[in-house]
DNA sequence: CGTATATAATAGCAAATGTTATTATAACTC
DNA sequence: GAGTTATAATAACATTTGCTATTATATACG
């Protein structure tokens, strides 16, 4: 494993070196994706984590905090502190659960009504640009693997 | 532990749904994995950032660290602080380049190289385990598809 | 040459995130 | 039905990361 290939910007990777890559290429990938949507994003004044927390709720108002954090994957920590600045910019609301009074149900506000659209049409072109280079059946494809690996990856966890 | 539940009101994902979610996927997959990987390597002393700088490194010896900003795909500052705390864990050096006066060369430190192959073993076979569900040929199109997509993305980045 | 601009590395602060502990309430057990 | 255990939400603190200068040196230009 000495061969050293420093010819110019990117170094050519080599068969074993590109399947060790794979979870730095996720990562990157994810990075690099996350960064072009919040790029397009501004003008919503959303954060990524705010914009998963408006897509899960608008399919699921009236949910525990605990159960958002469930379907979205969130530390419950994490997703506290995102609720509570959404909550204060008026996105949504917290009203108190009749049948536990620990939780909290979860309610979009009027205002982010409007927004998820523009959200989701900007989510749909950066998908759209980001997948240029690959077919349709490549992008389901691409999909469909990586649900895989996540369906792995979460048995994994709970472990 | 999330995915393919929908136990009470959460709706069955449709189609257009799934490709909406495409980004939190990607975005769920690379922390799932991160976490997975840095469990298993929790023995190693080192964070998944410096794994990352470890990789490069062995194959790039004595390259800047603005060089390998750009190959590890890192912000500069950022890495500032990653090789800050691994040189002063004694894992690299940083020497003087003889022709620019500004920069440094990275080197490894004899410490870190016996670390490599376990660093290696450790992400084998957690990629192993986490693509388990894939046949070869799928894992082969899974990485080129994220490769397509991480030269867009990267394209798009330099706009 | 000498001045303007670019680059390598870094400092310092603000924002985001992870970690552990705390409080209130619910559910379970004997 | 009293005491234990589990759960929802949160607070307080530590760590990491991102953002905006700053300094020293190199390169380009006229």
């Amino acid at each position: 494993m000495k061969t050293n290939e420093a010819t110019t910007s990117a170094p050519a990777p080599a068969p074993a070196e590109r399947l060790r890559n794979f979870g730095f290429l996720m990562r990157d990938v994810s990075r690099l994706y996350a960064a072009y949507f919040q790029r397009h994003a501004r003008e919503l004044e959303l954060t990524l984590p705010q914009c998963k927390v408006l897509g899960h709720l608008s399919r699921n108002e009236g949910i525990s905090q605990a159960r958002l954090a469930e379907l979205s994957d969130t530390d419950p920590m994490t997703l506290v502190r995102t609720l509570d600045r959404m909550q204060q910019d008026h996105w949504i609301e917290r009203r108190a659960d009749p049948a536990d009074r620990r939780a909290h149900r979860l309610y979009l506000r009027e205002a982010a009504k409007p927004i998820l659209n523009r959200m989701w049409k900007i989510a749909d072109q950066c998908r759209q640009e980001a997948m240029a280079s690959l077919s349709p059946e490549q992008r389901e494809q691409l999909i469909e693997l990586l649900e895989r690996v996540h369906g792995t990856l979460s048995a994994l966890e709970a472990k």
